[in-house]
DNA sequence: GCTTGACCTTCCTACGGTGGGAAGGTCCAC
DNA sequence: GTGGACCTTCCCACCGTAGGAAGGTCAAGC
């Protein structure tokens, strides 16, 4: 099985896949005389594995470390579901922000008139000075 | 007033400010005869819009495109609102991705022991194949 | 046998943004 | 005139992925 084959049988390009052994967190693939990297059932699983873990967001890091808990099979669970919940945490932070994002700016949306008149309260928002004791005040 | 202090000001960092200059988000900086870039309340203001729209979470083309909006008084804020309503919808996307992995992943360490066991549902869950058709049924 | 096209190989580049640091110039206070 | 804090430009790194160039290989069809 050749390279192409193995990454689509995974969900991977065969970029990823060199990149992947570049960078150590596959084994180098054994290879035909022409040079070509073989692949078998072993090599394609633990592909998918790495397509799983990236999916799930874990970085190149902690999959790297799923990967070494996977193949110690005298681990403890204990400390896979550490790296999960560390990262199930660093996923809800990530999600914090962006919510706190979203909603600063659908509410200030929602003042915003939207129609051909420049006056927009969002512009407001991001030009305002946060301290005004410099400015003049307006009235 | 130099690029530290102006930097300073929009609470970002000299060297971002001149890589905003580079790629062309701000004007070049009036010089010194020395060389050095020369900011007043106008440019330390552009910085901060700047700076608070990427705290926003808005791309660097977002980010140009409410400052153009921003310099043309005539705009609608129509225009505004769009760019403000296609960047929430991108938030909640982001968001809901980064739900559903989260919401896997507790799922999965909820029904991990975490002792010292080896079995982990987490594991499986990586390294289970989709379709189970090619490997031999466990009953 | 030879051609064609799909695959493979390595190597370099870019992206978005930020940070680090080198090597050198400038300004100001002492 | 010296020290230190600032400035300048330049290159490199990060994280993953994608694109492409230049060349080698394999299998199918004639």
């Amino acid at each position: 099985m050749n390279i192409g084959q193995a990454a689509a049988a995974a969900g991977l390009s065969a970029k990823m896949v060199r990149y992947y052994e570049s960078i150590g967190l596959v084994a180098p693939a054994v290879r035909t005389e022409a040079g070509y990297r073989v692949y078998g059932t072993e090599g394609v699983h633990t592909l998918r594995f790495i397509k799983r873990a990236r999916s799930l967001g874990f970085s190149m890091d902690k999959t790297s470390e799923l990967l070494q808990l996977w193949r110690d099979k005298s681990r403890a669970s204990a400390d896979v579901k550490a790296v999960a919940l560390e990262h199930v945490a660093e996923l809800e932070r990530k999600i914090a922000e962006l919510r706190s994002m979203a909603d600063t700016l659908r509410h200030l949306a929602g003042h915003c008139h939207g129609d051909a008149r420049p006056v927009c309260p969002i512009l407001e928002e991001l030009s305002d000075t946060p301290d005004r004791v410099d400015r003049t005040p307006p009235g």
